[in-house]
DNA sequence: TTGCGTGCAAAGGTTTTGCATGGCA
DNA sequence: TGCCATGCAAAACCTTTGCACGCAA
């Protein structure tokens, strides 16, 4: 499904999300990045592509809240759903990730006594990270 | 603290937001509301004195995620900020409140095994709920 | 009177869209 | 050749800001 053609601008595109895999990238990092390798690349570009993949769910997006700009990531294994999760801190900004067992009772309990299937993947819980809190 | 001035846009705003507090608001919903009643405030107006109100914690401001506009909501009592939480259905839209005590022991699990102290105003779940489960 | 609050309009940033051109198959 | 993809520019959208005027205290 997905790309009938293969075009240049998007084999440099998915290559960096792919390459970048572990990182949050948003639109203008592409392009910057990109910019830097000599090739430019629209932005409306980056954006219709970035939605195909989206839909296709070879990429992943996140909407880190306020006036951020979205992110997106490429999907590493596309069966895991469960054990990997994300938080953010609304102190220093940094995105961690999280790989804990205890997230999938989370996730069960959700599930069976409230009736609702989290998808973990898309969810970002917001607080403040060691760092910041050792800074007051 | 905040506001030094009371005026009639102040009151009208503050009124809608309060009578309403089980809601997430949009800035717009607000213009639209006070449109209704005959009212009209600028929206730099409503910005302006939401960004007071959330500054001064008297409401709390939510990033819904992609393209929509950021939610406000009054805060009923300040001290409580455990056993409430918000899960979005990606399907329908739909955004539950939900009152939990397992949640508590979550936010604890991630403060004292994760160092990260989880601020479950802020956050988001996202998923899919009972109905828009049953509908496939 | 003093200075904060308001409205208007314009600007800001991110993302989307229309249209003509370019390029894959 | 026949579409699909691209680039450009313009538009859409939410939110912020500058400035002059209005209004609370």
């Amino acid at each position: 499904m997905a790309e009938l053609y293969k075009t240049k601008q998007r084999e440099l595109i998915y290559n960096f999300l792919k390459e970048n895999s572990s990182l949050h990238i948003t639109a203008d990092e592409i392009s910057e990045h990109l910019k830097k390798q000599g090739s430019r690349v629209s932005m409306a570009t980056i954006y219709r592509y970035l939605d195909r993949l989206v839909a296709s769910k070879v990429v992943r997006k996140y909407h880190l809240g306020n006036g951020e700009s979205a992110c997106y990531q490429y999907i590493e294994d596309t069966s895991d759903c469960s054990g990997h999760f994300h938080l953010k801190c609304t102190g220093c900004g940094e995105l961690i990730h999280m790989e804990c067992s205890d997230l999938e009772k989370f996730f069960c309990h959700l599930r069976d006594e409230h009736n609702f299937r989290a998808d973990l993947t898309q969810t970002v819980v917001y607080g403040e990270c060691e760092k910041c809190l050792l800074k007051k």
